[in-house]
DNA sequence: CCTCTCATGTAAGACGTTACATGATTCA
DNA sequence: TGAATCATGTAACGTCTTACATGAGAGG
């Protein structure tokens, strides 16, 4: 549950209510991390009941819409944090995208599908990349850890950008060079094979 | 759910049964994806049940253990999987890593930590990145795609790794430059501040 | 008046993890 | 005999997503 260290953690800044905690989560790591209400309000909920964070309702005048629960840390609450943040990370990181779910399966489909979708994926993360960097300026003077993180973000950007233009590139060269041969090769097909799976283990 | 359509890929390869299906994504994208019993052994019955996969149950007496239940993709399967596969995918890349999760936070914590943490995370990575330069040889001839796949896998670890390397530096002379100019700022301390959380909205 | 944004919340269901139960065979 | 590996499975629990319900105030 690492929703809830993220909660202690942004409200080592300033107290906040569930709506600003997702707009910050959202804003700041909208790219390896989405938040739900479903998810915010039973957790601020429960942190409550835990006694690591206090709440105030406020309604304030000078400003629109209904009602804030203002959520402030408490002593408690930097405690487990502290806690948590000392402690080694245990797994590690977990990558998950619908783009290369796919793509290590493209050699079963259409090259020209293929091509489309790194096609597409190239615009999405040019737009990103714009987006990170204004992060990166944004966070210019807000520490070191901040600021470093906004640069992984940008640097894991840009790696990814120039793998698929190189990927984009080797798929025409290579499908160039196919045609030349004349030696499509289609899929192997497996017959029933009753207990020779053990045969070759490798894909 | 994307573990379905893993599975439907799996199976183009060749048949498989469940325990199969786990080893094989834990060898293959382990560091991306982890997967348990709970969910293959249900989703095998699931689509069996939906006639995406047959089943054949086999008792070799050549191979030790108990009977295994052998899973070939069908037809249909296939054309579910060829539909998958051309959609366009939704959502973007989400990065999970319980250490960078630490990471934004380290400015609350110890530095001397954050330190050993970003140490720790440079063994572990260095490792990482010697058994995915090894996948990469195992997969120089598997078609384009697996091969690009391995190839963006090494590529990410390496930026990760400079990227801490670079950390490690920048913060160790930061602190120089504190421990220095004897200007140690504590924390910012947020008073109860009623009404004015709109103040400043950046962290 | 209608819609948009701000704000809080719940309920149902999908998805994932952990832990356990079972049982065969191999190897020390 | 005991431990390890291969193999299948389930139950309980926790997390996450989706969709909905509510309601105030601002602006066209």
């Amino acid at each position: 549950m690492s929703l809830k260290y993220s909660i202690l953690g942004l409200l080592h800044y300033k107290p906040m209510h569930g709506y600003r905690v997702k707009e910050h989560i959202e804003r700041n790591f909208g790219h390896m991390w989405s938040i739900n209400y479903g998810q915010i309000y039973p957790n601020l909920k429960k942190m409550k009941a835990e006694g690591l964070i206090s709440m105030r309702e406020e309604v304030c005048k000078g400003e629109k819409g209904p009602p804030r629960k203002l959520y402030t840390i408490t002593d408690a609450g930097k405690q487990v944090f502290q806690e948590w943040l000392a402690e080694s990370p245990e797994g590690s990181m977990i990558l998950r995208d619908p783009f290369l779910m796919r793509f290590v399966f493209f050699g079963f489909g259409e090259e020209t599908r293929a091509l489309e979708q790194i096609e597409e994926q190239l615009g999405v993360y040019e737009k990103q990349l714009a987006r990170r960097y204004s992060n990166l300026n944004r966070w210019e003077h807000s520490g070191p850890y901040v600021k470093l993180m906004a640069d992984l973000g940008v640097r894991m950007n840009e790696v990814f950008l120039d793998w698929l233009k190189d990927a984009h590139q080797e798929l025409l060269s290579s499908s160039r060079e196919e045609a030349a041969a004349h030696a499509q090769a289609g899929l192997v097909e497996h017959e029933s094979m009753p207990c020779a799976q053990e045969a070759e283990d490798d894909i």
